[in-house]
RNA sequence: GUCCCGGUAGCUCAGCUGGAUAGAGCGACUGCCUCCUAAGCAGUAGGUCAGAGGUUCGAAUCCUCUCCGGGACGCCA
């Protein structure tokens, strides 16, 4: 096979040729071909690729569908690389691709190397994902990891399909919680000076980590703070401890291997005035009114009083009720910062835009959205991804956490423990919208039962050959241009065709934004690769190194070659390791 | 009360934006190391895809309702 693209683009190229030459010689009329597609059937005996074309195309045509097969299988029978195109009812049509043609797509593997896998469906258009964006008050625990490394392997894949991707961080750096922060900070300040402070109020942050920063303020003011009013003193407490919280963050996420390149301040973004934009910008568009809003049902709310303020007509797209942009005295309200937040990253070029949110957050999707429609006219797209809770186990009990009794995880404890590549990879090892459980006596065990584990061992294990391999006098000189006629077993020949997956799924992967289709696909490519590795213990003549057959030898290296670098490339995508060996 | 997410083998979960006889792993039973990492592989058993309707050539997948589990609802952030 030649030509551009991967393996499954090259056949859908050649399969809508086909159509449209059946289609000009006027024996079926086509007009839209968006619905069909190329895909590896689940039973083996349909083929190595199959394609629901006719069954997709006979309703427009007024055709049976297998009419239809039967006429594009004529047509693709033309094209030399097939050994056997079929069709079978209700519809299909199935190819099974010559061995020739398989190995070839071993060629491109090694060919393009670290890229392949890679496409261009993104067009070098920007797209910004946000994702952690956790309140500056603290370190990171468990509950942000997820969003963490789920934003971050997102991220990777979007730039794997050829988009410009921006890694950014959200700094909620002017709600009342960082005044909060200032005076759990001062207390700490005061006691760096050596004053008793005594047991921290209910109302402030307890953390001992605010310690290191209260000393920090005593160095730089030393005791000339004590005598300003809280109002004087506020501004600077909360600046400085913000601006350590976020260094203190950045290095939790260091730990995870994760590096955001933009750091958005909600505070910059106001005073730039973003939300005297948002409320121009609605009211001229007639979505705002003053109105009374109903009392929230389901939870009791002591305080409820109706009162009219400013409100967004969120309804209008989608949802289930109008929004308050100003409380009753006038100020703003988060959800319009947050509007203005957006509607920043919009004006920044940003017209797709992705956030990463807890599960906590759910209920905020539909009007962040709808607000984003109305901002920006249908431009601009928001995805929001929410990563459901993780339950952390140990020994199979869960791990129960309370902020107040201080027996939340950290993150750093939780990567110091599981380490960075389970820990991402077992993050990853589950759709985003279920709840994972996380259990530390099975990601960090050694052995089939753990993925992470699986996945790397098959790399090594490769690694392991490629360096024997390295050490065979019989080889040296002869790593010419290959044809790869020795792999004609079925087995190797099922691992080159798993390999040649890579990149459909990967671009799959990338167009739903479901990272952790990778991580399934990995594993199920290491599978590939243990088994062949088993066949070659039951039937020697598998082995892949044998110094009396070197060019045999030579087209397996090369094979287990390729195996190795779509296991790294798509390891790294997930941000994981591919070990050199297994410690 | 409303909204969001789940419900697939005994357990934990995939199922690629409607396709073929619904797939893995664990657990259970049975096998495979004079041989590149057995840290692995092979085989057997196991399902009314929560339930009921609907849409159509075709539904685990889409729509409606019901049941079960989780999360959420504000002028907080």
């Amino acid at each position: 096979m030649s030509g551009s693209g991967h393996l499954f683009e090259r056949l859908r190229h050649k399969l809508l040729a086909a159509l449209e030459a059946l289609c000009k010689a006027g024996e079926l009329p086509v007009s839209d071909v968006s619905g069909v597609g190329v895909d590896v059937p689940k039973e083996r005996a349909h083929g190595d690729i199959a394609t629901n074309a006719a069954l997709v195309l006979a309703k427009p045509a007024r055709k049976p569908p297998l009419e239809i097969a039967e006429m594009i299988a004529r047509e693709m029978r033309k094209d030399e690389s097939f050994e056997k195109v079929e069709t079978a009812a209700p519809g299909f049509v199935n190819f099974t691709l010559k061995p020739e043609s398989v190995v070839a797509e071993l060629t491109e593997v090694l060919r393009e190397g670290e890229n392949y896998g890679k496409n261009t469906s993104g067009a070098g258009k920007k797209v910004n994902v946000e994702y952690v964006s956790a309140n500056p008050t603290g370190p990171l625990h468990i509950g942000h990891v997820r969003g963490a490394v789920f934003g971050d392997a997102l991220a990777n894949l979007l730039e794997w399909s050829g988009f410009d991707v921006c890694r950014e961080y959200y700094i909620n750096d002017a709600g009342l919680q960082v005044d909060v922060l200032a005076r759990s900070t001062f207390l700490r300040y005061r006691e760096a000076l050596g004053e008793d402070i005594g047991k921290i109020p209910d109302d402030m942050y307890p953390g001992e980590y605010l310690c290191a920063v209260g000393k920090a303020l005593a160095q730089e003011h030393g005791e000339s703070l004590l005598e300003k009013s809280e109002s004087e003193w506020l501004p600077a407490v909360r600046k400085t401890a913000v601006a350590l919280m976020l260094k203190m963050i950045k290095e939790d996420l260091q730990e995870l291997g994760i590096v955001q390149e933009y750091f958005a301040s909600e505070r910059e973004v106001l005073e730039r005035g973003g939300v005297e934009r948002v409320l121009e910008r609605l009211s001229e568009k007639g979505l705002l009114y003053e109105g009374v809003l109903e009392p929230p049902k389901g939870k009791e709310v002591s305080d409820w009083q109706p009162r009219e303020q400013t409100l967004f007509r969120s309804t209008a797209f989608g949802d289930d009720t109008d929004r308050a942009l100003k409380k009753a005295d006038g100020s703003p309200t988060y959800f319009v910062n947050d509007i203005a937040y957006h509607f920043d990253k919009f004006e920044r070029g940003f017209s797709e835009m992705i956030d990463v949110w807890g599960a906590d957050h759910g209920g905020y999707i539909k009007r962040q959205q709808a607000a984003v429609e109305a901002m920006t006219d249908g431009k601009g797209c928001l995805d929001i991804k929410v990563c459901q809770l993780v339950r952390l186990l140990r020994d199979g009990e869960v791990v129960k956490m309370s902020k107040r009794a201080g027996t939340f995880v950290t993150l750093r404890e939780l990567v110091g423990e599981a380490g960075r590549d389970a820990t991402r990879f077992m993050m990853l090892y589950r759709k985003n919208d279920a709840v994972l459980d996380f259990d530390f006596a099975k990601v960090v065990e050694q052995s089939k039962d753990n993925p992470v584990f699986y996945v790397q061992y098959a790399h090594a294990r490769a690694r392991s050959v490629l360096r024997a391999a390295d050490e065979m006098p019989e080889l040296r000189d002869k790593d010419a241009a290959r044809d790869f006629a020795g792999l004609r077993h079925p087995k190797e020949l099922d691992v080159i065709k798993q390999m040649a997956v890579f990149p459909h799924v990967a671009e799959n992967a990338a167009k739903a934004h479901e990272p952790h289709r990778i991580a399934f696909y990995l594993y199920e490519l290491a599978s590939a690769f243990h088994v062949l590795w088993s066949e070659g213990k039951r039937d020697p003549s598998l082995r892949f190194l044998n110094p009396e057959d070197c060019k045999t030898t030579l087209d397996r290296v090369g094979l287990i070659r390729g195996v190795s670098r779509v296991l790294s490339n798509g390891l790294g995508i997930l941000g994981v390791e591919a070990p050199e060996e297994m410690r």
